[in-house]
RNA sequence: CGGAGCGUAGCGCAGUCUGGUAGCGCGUUUGGUUCGGGACCAAAAGGCCGAGGGUUCAAAUCCCUCCGCUCCGACCA
């Protein structure tokens, strides 16, 4: 391909609205260019690139024996409905309605479709184990669509579904999914993690995610170094060590004035104490009823563990006035001791287990208590205890009991055992081989392709541009060819190209009456992998230089024009 | 959905406070000189100043309404 046939514009200035590398080098490079927020089109060397991570994907799908499929993005309300998931999936889901009234989605996901799919068309055991696919657009109501494509309105995604006859095909099958996407990241030429992550709605489910770690990723990870755990911080866990109890005997618990001070940190300046010596207390309401969560001052409570250890359906902060009605204080001041609502159900942090001599909110208006034991003053009894907090830098790893370091992620992949939740809702059932009627066992995988296009960058980028790995350039091959009107210098790059395209190789060539610097600069900054430059001076002085994107100017070969092809393939 | 900021040429921005008829850099086009890491000179094209309404002799500029975008937070398969 020469350059002048193709459509590239570079910009030499960052996009105003870009914040992270990725965003700003996508959009510099030529790759895409924004149609509206969270709305992007791909030019030719984007769309280039997004095929061959599709086609990457797809030829790892296809090995592992799942079957291609495509379904439409237009989904009928009714599918929703069955799962209940049309009003709880709210405001993230695109609706619409045809000319008569009746509503349709713009797929964010596909769970229903493929379970009313296979209902349809899978009716025996022997048809089974099944797994569909497809690469589809998908549409999401984003509150904040941001960064480029790793955040968009509307984004590539390849999505699988296993349907298996027990649970032990369904782990062949997640296993099976598991490990294609190993294959598939580090064909893409990336670094991606599997993470463990919680099971959302599905409960206990095995889930992982597969993460890029990378500054700017959206979800924190814990990662031990010690024995290789990693997990999302919505669902990591850390080992809690028993509250060390005060010596030799902890002081009946007494009022203390604290006028004014609402937040952990101003009582805790106002008592002159860290904020450990507190215990912080937050009312939820779980599923209609208000709850105390106690965890320690200086802590964060996790929703999602919260949620899984009140095996509520919902959860959320309670407003002011629930506050004030079950504790007799308004928030900032409520505790665990003797709140009004003497029924309020109380949970507590693992860690707080034997606490003693801390500090709690009075259940009165500007007033604390000290001097608290946590068992002598509460209701608090051991089945209350559990692990509820947000992991943080330094905590134990709950298998090795190193410390465990916070990273950051971008989430490019999912594998996540579904269980019969979609399939037991639509009744997709097989006949077994006594003629029984059976639900199938389900997983889905998915795969955000137009992610992965940027986390690949935002992985693999420099003070130059991209570093494409050769496996998804749009390029794997740049020619430069300097001197374009020089006839002798022109036939080396096109015959140079051609032997290349004979090879399968993916080849552009920079024939543009550009100056040199320019034509670097770009090359540079788009990232194709390898370089060749094709110059008159060159040439005169031996032949055609050859480097690798990554590598430094002195690593430069220079090669007889007959040999470059050998050279570029040795480097790919 | 809360808080903040911004909408002026394809891109990045100034001009807005203090109203007077539109500017800079990059990019684009033409000509010339250059030519191995984003050259220089000359000329040119390109704007309903986000939209609508109001004030005024006069509005990019002041006032009102709406829309869009970005950031922080909340939320998130």
């Amino acid at each position: 391909m020469k350059w002048t046939k193709t459509l590239v514009q570079t910009l030499r200035e960052d996009p105003g609205d870009a914040e992270i590398d990725s965003h700003k080098l996508l959009v510099r490079a030529g790759l895409v260019r924004k149609v509206a927020g969270g709305l992007y089109a791909y030019l030719p060397l984007g769309m280039r690139t997004l095929r061959k991570i599709q086609q990457i994907v797809r030829e790892e799908m296809d090995r592992a024996g799942a079957l291609e499929v495509v379904t439409p993005v237009l989904q009928p309300s009714e599918l929703w409905r069955t799962t209940g998931r049309w009003d709880t999936m709210g405001p993230n889901m695109f609706k619409v309605k045809d000319r008569g009234e009746h509503d349709f989605a713009l797929g964010p996901t596909a769970e229903e479709v493929f379970t009313d799919l296979a209902k349809g068309v899978v009716s025996s055991y022997r048809q089974l184990p099944l797994t569909i696919y497809q690469i589809q657009w998908k549409f999401r109501d984003e509150t904040r669509p941001r960064f480029g494509l790793m955040r968009s309105k509307e984004f590539l995604m390849k999505d699988a579904y296993s349907f298996d006859v027990d649970a032990e095909g369904a782990d062949r099958s997640y296993w099976n999914m598991y490990h294609a996407y190993e294959r598939i990241f580090s064909r893409c030429g990336l670094k991606a993690v599997p993470v463990q992550a919680d099971g959302g709605d599905m409960g206990d489910s095995l889930t992982h995610e597969f993460h890029v770690l990378a500054d700017a990723g959206e979800d924190g990870i814990a990662w031990c170094e010690g024995c290789g755990y990693a997990a999302n911080l919505e669902k990591a866990e850390r080992r809690a060590d028993g509250a060390a109890a005060c010596a030799p005997q902890c002081a009946a618990f007494s009022e203390v004035a604290t006028p004014g001070a609402k937040t952990i940190e101003q009582v805790a300046a106002f008592m002159n104490l860290p904020p450990e010596a507190f215990v912080k207390s937050l009312v939820y309401v779980a599923d209609g009823r208000p709850v105390m969560v106690c965890v320690p001052g200086d802590r964060d409570v996790n929703d999602v563990k919260l949620k899984r250890f009140l095996g509520a359906k919902t959860l959320a902060l309670a407003d002011f006035d629930t506050v004030l009605a079950a504790t007799g204080a308004n928030a900032g001041s409520v505790g665990p001791v003797k709140p009004a609502d003497a029924s309020l159900r109380i949970v507590a942090d693992a860690s707080l287990k034997g606490a003693t001599g801390r500090i709690v909110g009075a259940n009165k208006d500007g007033f604390h208590l000290r001097d608290v034991d946590l068992a002598r003053d509460t209701f608090l009894k051991d089945g209350d205890f559990a692990d509820l907090i947000v992991v943080k830098e330094g905590d134990t790893c709950p298998h090795c009991g190193k410390p465990i370091v916070i990273k950051r992620g971008i989430e490019v992949g999912q594998v996540f055992k579904l269980g019969t939740k979609y399939s037991g809702a639509f009744k997709a059932n097989y006949k077994n081989d006594r003629l029984e009627e059976k639900t199938m066992i389900m997983g889905c995988y998915g795969v955000g392709v137009s992610r992965t296009l940027q986390a690949i960058i935002e992985q693999s980028h420099d003070a130059n541009g991209i570093v494409w790995p050769a496996a998804v350039a749009p390029y794997q091959v740049v020619i430069e060819l300097l001197d374009p009107a020089d006839a002798s210098v022109a036939k080396v790059a096109d015959d140079l190209e051609a032997a290349l395209e004979a090879a399968g190789v993916d080849v552009i060539v920079d024939d543009r009456a550009e100056r040199p610097g320019v034509k670097f600069k770009d090359a540079d900054l788009i990232g194709f992998p390898v370089r060749v430059v094709a110059g008159a001076k060159g040439l005169a002085n031996g032949g055609v230089e050859v480097k690798r994107r990554s590598e430094d100017k002195s690593m430069t070969r220079v090669v007889a024009p007959e040999a470059a092809v050998e050279t570029v393939m040795s480097l790919l």
